[in-house]
DNA sequence: CGATGCATGTAAGCTGTTACATGATTGC
DNA sequence: GCAATCATGTAACAGCTTACATGCATCG
């Protein structure tokens, strides 16, 4: 019996589960905001049905507690959860999923010649200075964290530095030659 | 007048027509696939579709010439998908499109306890082999380009280069880690 | 003349988003 | 008492994927 494969969403929000277990899906949606980097909105309307799709699959089991006020229901991750998440976790070694990872950035970059000459470098100017922001508040993030508390949570948030400053720096790089060449001009 | 802003696969979309127009919506396809580090499948349901919408929107312009023998449809830019393109391409400084990058194996690293020490070894030593070739790939496809042909592509293609290289080493970071602390054994 | 590649599309389905809607609890 | 936060959902919609379907052109 094979189990169907998760989504990103899905095997992030399963893997938050087991993390914060026993816990709300207000708390997984609350903690994929907080991520400094994260392509997801968690918008209640995905988080919610995402979630009962996971309890209809069985990956989590849902308990209502009676004694609770208000209807809350709390969350864990069940057994079949566990191996549904070690086999999301495995597939990342996959070619087609180490190379689908999404820069918009980069993908901007690739037609930047749509802008004029000024244009361009003011943007580059302003992308550096938002980019130099994003970064001080990934390593803010990162500070909150310590490598004995959860080892994975921290390198995890390591490599979001890491990565950010490497984009930083081939930014940098591309300002600086888009400035010594004035620009690249269309030739139509 | 308004335009309503581009998704990120019509941004990219609209973009490669420019550069390439006029050309048909199948090689936009082709291009898509050609990138070696791409969120996208590219398929001919989204594409087409696509293209269509960009077309009702007076984005793109479609010339069927009744002298070719295949029905095939010839795509331009127009002025207002120039405009629309820029204003896409400009909203790339905004801090939500920034953070909204996505990777996968990053993702993936902060449930890594999931597995068990030995495994974890396993899956980062196959993971660094599975990267190293990515990145042989991504370089590969670096040096089909050059600064003078099309400076954004290469560009564009050398930023793919660096993240790689950054998301590397990073790996083989979090792979010494693990093997210094022997797994991040769970408390439970 | 058959395989491969060029070329265009459609239909069903899943996932995620925005916007709306409701109510309980906690802190000031 | 009132605001902010906790907490759970639904409905309409947009966008992308898989799978299917068709036909022409080119090369061996």
């Amino acid at each position: 019996m094979t189990i169907r494969m998760l989504t990103e969403l899905e095997g992030v929000c399963l893997g938050l589960v087991r993390r914060h277990e026993p816990c709300t899906a207000y708390r997984v949606r609350q903690e994929l905001k907080a991520a400094p980097s994260s392509h997801w909105q968690a918008s209640a309307g995905s988080v919610y049905p995402l979630l009962t799709r996971l309890e209809a699959k069985k990956l989590v089991a849902k308990t209502s507690d009676a004694a609770d006020g208000r209807g809350r229901t709390l969350l864990r991750i069940t057994r079949r959860g566990q191996a549904a998440l070690t086999q999301w976790l495995l597939m990342g070694k996959e070619p087609e999923v180490i190379s689908s990872m999404t820069d918009p950035i980069r993908s901007r970059m690739f037609f930047l010649n749509v802008l004029s000459a000024a244009q361009q470098t003011a943007y580059l100017d302003e992308l550096i200075s938002e980019m130099e922001y994003y970064l001080s508040r990934t390593k803010d993030h990162l500070g909150t964290l310590t490598a004995d508390d959860d080892l994975c949570a921290f390198l995890g948030s390591q490599g979001a530095v890491k990565i950010a400053e490497a984009r930083l720096e081939w930014l940098r790089e591309v300002a600086a030659k888009f400035r010594t060449q004035s620009g690249n001009i269309e030739k139509r």
